[in-house]
RNA sequence: AGGGGUAUCUUCCAAGGGUAGGAUGCCGGUCUCCAAAACCGUUAAUGAGGGUUCGAAUCCUUCUACCCCUG
């Protein structure tokens, strides 16, 4: 195993492409650092949003305005329609082809965003077979189990596959539904093609950085940042897509934010009641966040509280972490 | 000042004298095709002091705090 990791580190460093990744919890201030980040390595910008893909939705998302971008490119930001489907596979897809991109102009590519799953996708290069989703199916078992109870469904992936249904709470029918289709498709088992797909080093020569703040500081400033985004006219923002149509059970319109404001727009709650329902979905959304990246390997943190929250320390700080040559700057 | 009422986890609500329980929050976790999603787990309380009783959240009593009524 050492010798293998040595091995592995003499191996030519040139065959690997760089990819820098910037993230963090929610409101921690990845944009506004991402820009001189970008600036200071002359990269380009991924989002790796699963909202900010979606036009027309601005405020809630908290997407960085054209005006605001300082001249650096942003890539998967505005790209769909909100009543568009959107999910890794996509997301992944369209990264690979932004990233060849931004490679064939000798620039590095900056993927910045809080949603994990989406970075790790592409970090990770993981497969996600060829198979397309299979809608029909999917709705078929989700009938099965509105009718018969998730522990009906879960038995049945404990015949498909028994350590998937071991791993897989019964009540989370989603990744049931999910193990239960890899199954159907492949033939084979998704805990398998899972193990595999974990063992796998980056093909990046990566530096992926996860900006953090202590807890207080952070639900602090998402409770700011909502009623900001209210006063900026949020609950507006959603009434507008409601009324073009935007149905409530689209991916969009899970949104935090979209959400609540949706139901106070039907009439189910009062709108502070809906506004505290976004602070508190949001802080709890931070926790899975930082959740997530405590189990990500080879993250380097970076908490605020330790360089003054001063974004030209920080930045200093990414510089010194990568390698030399790559802050041009 | 007098009369009445209420005190149980962060909060809300349970527990006919017999193992203090639930929801929520907080905290922690899972995650490889809806991920701003979906799901799971842990923790935590009888206001304080006396008394009755084998045994008190529960009955009696004093104090404290809060609420209501009267002046």
């Amino acid at each position: 195993m050492q010798e293998y990791q040595e091995h592995r580190r003499a191996a030519p460093a040139q065959k690997h492409r760089p990819l820098i990744v910037l993230t963090g919890p929610t409101a921690v201030g990845k944009t506004k650092l991402s820009l001189s980040l970008a600036k200071a390595v002359n990269g380009e910008i991924i989002s790796a949003d699963s909202m900010q893909v979606y036009r027309g939705m601005d405020i809630g998302t908290a997407k960085i305005r054209p005006e605001e971008r300082e001249g650096v490119p942003h890539h998967l930001i505005d790209i769909l329609e909100p009543e568009e489907e959107f999910n890794v596979v996509s997301f992944q897809k369209l990264a690979g082809q932004a990233m060849e991109d931004i490679y064939s102009r000798g620039k590095i590519p900056v993927l910045v965003g809080g949603t994990g799953f989406y970075i790790q996708a592409v970090t990770n290069a993981v497969d996600f077979t060829e198979s397309e989703t299979d809608t029909e199916y999917r709705r078929q078992l989700e009938r099965f189990a509105a009718e018969y109870g998730a522990a009906a469904l879960h038995k049945k992936l404990e015949q498909a596959d028994p350590q998937a249904a071991a791993a897989i709470h019964e009540n989370n029918i989603r990744r049931t539904i999910r193990a239960l289709e890899f199954h159907r498709q492949t033939g084979g088992r998704i805990s398998e093609h899972n193990a595999v797909q974990r063992s796998h080093d980056s093909p990046f020569e990566l530096y992926y950085f996860v900006l953090t703040a202590p807890r207080e500081t952070l639900y602090q400033r998402i409770n700011q940042r909502v009623d900001e985004m209210l006063a900026a006219g949020l609950a507006e923002e959603v009434r507008t897509l409601r009324e073009r149509g935007c149905a409530r059970s689209l991916v969009s319109m899970q949104g935090l934010g979209y959400r609540e404001l949706y139901a106070w727009l039907e009439g189910e709650l009062p709108l502070e009641a809906a506004a505290e329902q976004i602070r508190q979905n949001t802080r709890h959304f931070a926790k899975r966040q930082l959740t997530w990246f405590r189990r990500e390997k080879q993250v380097i943190w970076l908490d605020k509280s330790e360089f003054d929250y001063d974004d030209g320390k920080i930045l200093a700080e990414l510089c010194g972490r990568l390698p030399q040559g790559w802050c041009v700057s």
